[in-house]
DNA sequence: AGTATTTTTTTGAGGCTCGAAAAAAAGGGC
DNA sequence: GCCCTTTTTTTCGAGCCTCAAAAAAATACT
């Protein structure tokens, strides 16, 4: 049920937003701050006073010294305070976990990687291993540990809405992991548990806020064909589940075989497995398998060489996602795309067929307007995501909380 | 940007609050406001004697006389002052035209119908007598003009995301008729230009809040096909267009010819003149043809006494629908879907393919649990969602502007 | 050095919401 | 019939928050 909104709130929100906004301006002063958020100079005056009492903002002198040839009192910089709080990231993929500590102001502190094998491992060792490798980061003497504010995990493949668990996931047949619980309650610091196409979007909003600011699609081209969603700005996830299966809408009904079990999906056509298996000239029927990195790469190469089963692979490829896309524009309308993983490094081969596609469907009067972003490499992608995510959160949920006996608010 | 919560917003935001809950709870006492709303009681009394002096709001002694069997002082129930403004709606569908005007408390107080032959009208024509059917109800002595705060229009076809303009329709080969500045140029009087299948959706949340509140579907099978879809509790909208074209979804690459111009779109196999193509054993590349309700009812008749093409036809069209609307559930998660339109009453001869269509996509992990509820009559869903919509216009923007010079408030 | 310019802080006023207490309006018990 | 109890509504004072304007601060220009 919609509430009212309280006289207290009203605060929390605006240093909500007073935080946000150095967050995203790197070092504005006060002055640029009122400009952004539209609160008067009064307020923004003191609400960072506050913060900066609080040691979760800073002033930094050191402003642009461009600036300073400008008359006038020279702005102070406000910046993040890098010790105010720190987050941890875990990012788990396919036969491979990577950690990170990353202080409040966004630096990586400090990180550790490791190789386990994942479609295998049982549930226990699982999650034993995942426990283990955050629980070294934190025993690091050098990381003060009360300090770490926020646990992000990022998973390939679904997780429920409320980023608890992991439902289902193609790096291992274990399904239902509440790994945000275990975490929350192994180590006492609120966790979550993200989707990692969700993350991405994430990281790209981050990235390139000129790009994607308010309506965009990340597509994570690799094993699997998983997308983040952006609308108005925010990520859109589904009621139940961390939302947009695009690899499952259908593309061809009663078609190819699907990892998923079912028939036809958009990823039985352009998942690595399905284009491996039609340029090997496989059954469509042919059980899904795993093929490497390293192969894909190849079989891009070959497919480049001259025309051929490979070269028709990605086609068929292109021409599923470009129906996929379609379908998704007639609901939403064209919004900038970026493609990322192994195969968006083979995107040359597939652009054209899934032009061609889009421009036969419903999105496809803007077709020549859409534009697509790539980036072969998932991982930082996912691992920024989380972080940003993370750091979100401690702007929002600890820094301004819903109640909070705030102390020595006139220090003078 | 985002934009900081500035002071006086707070009241503005519960005054609407307020409103909202009356009209939503009828007759709500000051006590059942400050529950529903979190406010305190304090806050909803003088809001509500604000309301009250402003002549928004009126108290009605007559509680419920079960009631009055409680000990204590009685409950004095709010209620939404009729006279306190007024607002008309517009539909315009294939060859009808109706208008409608209803009292602040969402009483029709006056209504007008009129065929006309929008298929061949011309543009001036066409606008020509849109304005002049409301022209007449406006002049109507019985009516207080000055009080019509708020002109909503309801159009089959795609609309802008501002609500201005008809940007294209099927019950007209007229293109981009910005019929929102139109009337509000002519009438002085702030105008909006709405899609029909939202409008059903709006209506449908309004009459059934128990089984449309947060997320769900209705679908129009009509002539088009089209889809108005409600997230999170809000109309879900393009960026640019009045949102999810579910009907221009693509079933089948390359497949049966749709009224747009493109190949195998949902449309394409479950719009009337699919299944009457379909039916009559014509080429899935035959013009789409205008097929009446009458003889689509007949259809359905037919299809009911035997197997046959007739079946067949609708056999197909909940094809059509079922895979469209399992991909759509890839993307968001499974919700109630409400059927609407003259197919609807047919619905019993597309559900069974239909959902057999759904157990094969992503979404039909939870095929079982999706339920459907038809109705037939689409153009009283449209009006009543166009009320809904222009009344809410009137609470939020007009009863709670964003500036305000309020006079008088303690008026004791 | 003095003036101009721009940023930041301070101050006072006005509004809003809240909690507590008072007032109002019934029904119930004796 | 009168007083007490119960519940709703209003009133009142306190505490915050924001704003606008003025004051203070810091630097460039002349």
């Amino acid at each position: 049920m919609s509430v009212g909104i309280r006289h207290d709130d009203l605060r929390r929100r605006n240093r909500a937003m007073v935080i946000a906004a150095v967050r995203r301006a790197g070092q504005p002063s006060r002055t640029e701050i009122a400009a952004t958020t539209g609160l008067s100079h009064s307020t923004i005056s003191a609400i960072s006073s506050d913060l900066i009492d609080e040691g979760i903002l800073t002033e930094s002198k050191a402003n642009e010294p461009a600036a300073s040839l400008k008359r006038g009192r020279p702005q102070i910089g406000l910046a993040l305070n890098p010790e105010a709080a720190a987050v941890v990231t875990v990012v788990l993929s396919l036969n491979f976990l990577s950690v990170a500590v990353i202080d409040y102001a966004g630096q990586v502190v400090a990180e550790e990687q490791r190789r386990l094998d994942t479609l295998t491992m049982p549930r226990e060792q699982l999650i034993g291993e995942c426990v283990a490798i955050v629980r070294r980061r934190l025993e690091d003497p050098d990381l003060d540990v009360g300090s770490v504010a926020r646990i992000a995990m990022g998973i390939q493949g679904i997780t429920d809405s409320h980023a608890r668990a992991m439902l289902w996931s193609p790096i291992t047949p274990l399904t239902d992991i509440p790994f945000a619980d275990i975490l929350e309650k192994e180590f006492a610091i609120p966790a979550a548990m993200e989707n990692d196409c969700n993350m991405m979007a994430v990281a790209l909003q981050w990235r390139d806020p000129a790009r994607y600011r308010d309506n965009f699609i990340a597509i994570l081209l690799s094993h699997g064909i998983g997308m983040g969603l952006v609308l108005k700005g925010e990520l859109f996830m589904g009621t139940h589940s961390s939302g947009g299966e695009f690899g499952h809408m259908i593309h061809r009904p009663g078609g190819a075989l699907c990892r998923c079990g079912r028939r036809g999906c958009v990823e039985a056509y352009a998942g690595n497995y399905a284009i491996w298996r039609s340029a090997m000239g496989l059954s469509e029927d042919a059980e899904p398998t795993d093929v490497g990195d390293p192969e894909m790469r190849a079989l891009a190469i070959k497919a480049r060489q001259g025309d051929g089963p490979e070269r028709e692979a990605y086609r068929r490829a292109g021409q599923a996602l470009g129906f996929g896309l379609g379908s998704l524009f007639a609901l939403i309308d064209p919004a900038p795309v970026a493609m990322v993983g192994v195969s968006a490094a083979a995107f040359d081969l597939i652009e054209p067929a899934l032009r061609e596609a889009i421009a036969q469907t419903a999105g496809g009067q803007h077709s020549k307007s859409i534009s697509f972003d790539t980036e072969p490499n998932e991982l930082p992608l996912i691992r920024e995501g989380c972080a940003m995510r993370a750091l979100n959160f401690v702007d929002q949920e600890i820094f301004a909380p819903g109640m909070q006996a705030r102390t020595g608010k006139h220090v003078a």
